[in-house]
RNA sequence: GGCUGGAUGGCAGAGUGGUUAUGCAGCGGACUGCAACUCCGUGUACGCCGGUUCGAUUCCGACUCCAGCCUCCA
């Protein structure tokens, strides 16, 4: 398979350090708020990329940190007259129910960077002792850019043309207006922890080489985050790790797209941010999730009510498949017709993982489903178990047919399911006696609250309408 | 100013040096009492200008426009 890696601006074929393991780390929140739609893309990206690389048979180790101590964390605290772990647990509590609901799977590791305080000033004195970083007068320790001969080559860039940039913070505590900063000198009553350098909190981007690091060694696969996470971050943990280790950070690194609204970026500084509790207090997390797989993992995707229309009229497609199928009866097995399937699907997400082309083999299969249902119901049956299988990989299409078609509990219905099972036997009624004007009416009436009937052989069933 | 990406049919969204995904919407047909569902058929779309090539949407160069990063942000 092929990754395409930020650092080199192209796709490689992925080789682990270790063969049939893969050790993965990715840049998690920092736990000051609710996590919106962009943190929501981040969490699905990579949680899609963990189960296919499961799939694909590597034991894969997944590390996903936590920020709960910043700035951020300290202003929000004291803002809300709550203590600094009181407003922690509450948003890692937050963010726990977020995930789970959008059907991502946790991490195997969550570290917090709180809980490697120790970790991290070692590395910061191994930065010192080796040139790469300096105390300052103020009680902060900064590192010494210019002293990292690769110093941005993630991004591509020269020291001396951000130089000119207009947005550098001046600091006179700083050799260079560059250097940033790796252990922040406490205020009187600021949280802090005890260093060779005096009380203080760790900066931002060490926590990062230091908790990969003690997690996932001096070296490790892939390293990945959101698009903003580029720079600095990342080539900041590129400079703190390689100075302090001497050997490479990371093989791969991987980075999704933007969320957008209205052609803008989604984002806190820019505030026009949907939370993940918002939008699925309105929409079926199922949903949320299509919209998000949809897409390439790396291609800006644009939020808005239509492509959250457009989504769940793609799953009523699948789900309308499925339904009536008993899947759990058989095991799909490997005859040839699903092994066509199996193949592209593998071809597809061995390519970088792209999930549309993907999605664009289980259509396929989907029709073929339909296709087979009338005269072949075993046949049909098999594909189906296929396709809920595949689907699985991606972590979509695993509710009952029935509960999502019928809009699940995210909707209300304007009639009872039983009213509504009443209007049918009534509207059955009327077709038997040959009164077409009645059931006619009977079936817009419904078709007006959104429910839809469809007649078959077998009898009339209902769906609530995708785009109520 | 520097550095990244991107521009595909009505919309969304993959991809490819020649056979031109997929979903939604549309159109024609089958099915149906009529519909819905489903199935079958249907759309020659690749920002602009040059170049390479037998042939480019796909490769190369210029241009225009859009977005992101260069400050905290996923």
């Amino acid at each position: 398979m092929q990754i395409y890696n930020t650092l080199t601006r192209r796709k490689e074929p992925f080789t682990p350090l270790v063969a049939g393991k893969v050790s993965m780390y990715v840049c998690g929140m920092t736990v000051y708020d609710y996590c919106h739609l962009g943190h929501a893309r981040v969490m699905v990206a990579f949680d899609v990329i963990t189960r296919y690389l499961r799939e694909r048979g590597y034991d894969v180790n997944y590390v996903r940190n936590i920020t709960d101590i910043d700035d951020k964390i300290l202003k929000r605290a004291d803002e809300n007259d709550e203590s600094i772990t009181a407003l922690t647990e509450r948003m890692i509590a937050a963010m726990h129910e977020d995930e789970a609901r959008l059907n991502v799977l946790p991490p195997n590791h969550e570290p917090r960077a709180t809980g490697h305080v120790g970790d991290i000033i070692t590395m910061i004195e191994t930065l010192v002792e080796k040139g790469f970083a300096y105390p300052a007068d103020n009680g902060d320790v900064y590192y010494r850019v210019r002293q990292f001969a690769d110093y941005g080559k993630l991004n591509n860039r020269q020291l001396d043309d951000m130089r000119s940039g207009a947005r550098v913070e001046v600091d006179a505590h700083k050799e260079d207006p560059l250097d940033f900063v790796l252990w922040k000198a406490a205020k009187p009553g600021e949280a802090h922890w005890p260093s060779p350098w005096g009380n203080g909190r760790p900066g931002w981007h060490i926590e990062c080489s230091a908790m990969s690091t003690c997690c996932l060694g001096d070296t490790f696969d892939i390293h990945g985050g959101g698009p903003d996470l580029t720079f600095p971050h990342h080539e900041n943990e590129i400079a703190q790790s390689e100075a302090a280790t001497g050997k490479p950070y990371v093989n791969t690194w991987m980075h999704a797209g933007a969320v957008r609204v209205d052609q803008e970026k989604m984002s806190k500084s820019l505030g026009n941010f949907f939370t993940i509790r918002e939008v699925l207090a309105e929409h079926d997390p199922e949903v949320v999730r299509y919209l998000l797989v949809a897409s390439h993992y790396r291609s800006a995707i644009n939020y808005s009510l239509d492509s959250l229309v457009e989504a769940r009229k793609s799953l009523t497609r699948f789900y309308t498949a499925l339904d009536g199928i008993d899947v759990s009866a058989v095991s799909a097995g490997d005859a040839e017709d699903i092994n066509r399937y199996r193949e592209r699907f593998t071809a597809s997400m061995d390519d970088d993982f792209n999930t549309p082309e993907a999605l664009a083999v289980l259509f396929d299969l989907a029709r073929d489903v339909n296709r087979a249902k009338p005269e072949t119901p075993d046949k049909a049956q098999r594909l189906a178990a296929e396709l809920k299988r595949l689907a699985g990989v991606l972590g979509l299409l695993q509710q009952a047919p029935d509960t999502f078609l019928k809009g699940s509990q995210h909707q209300h219905l304007a009639l009872s399911e039983s009213v509504i099972e009443a209007k049918i036997a009534q509207r059955q009624a009327a077709k038997a006696n040959k009164d077409f004007a009645q059931a006619d009416a009977i079936r817009d009436e419904l078709a007006d609250l959104g429910i839809v009937l469809k007649d078959s052989r077998e009898g009339t069933t209902w769906v609530v309408e995708s785009s109520h």
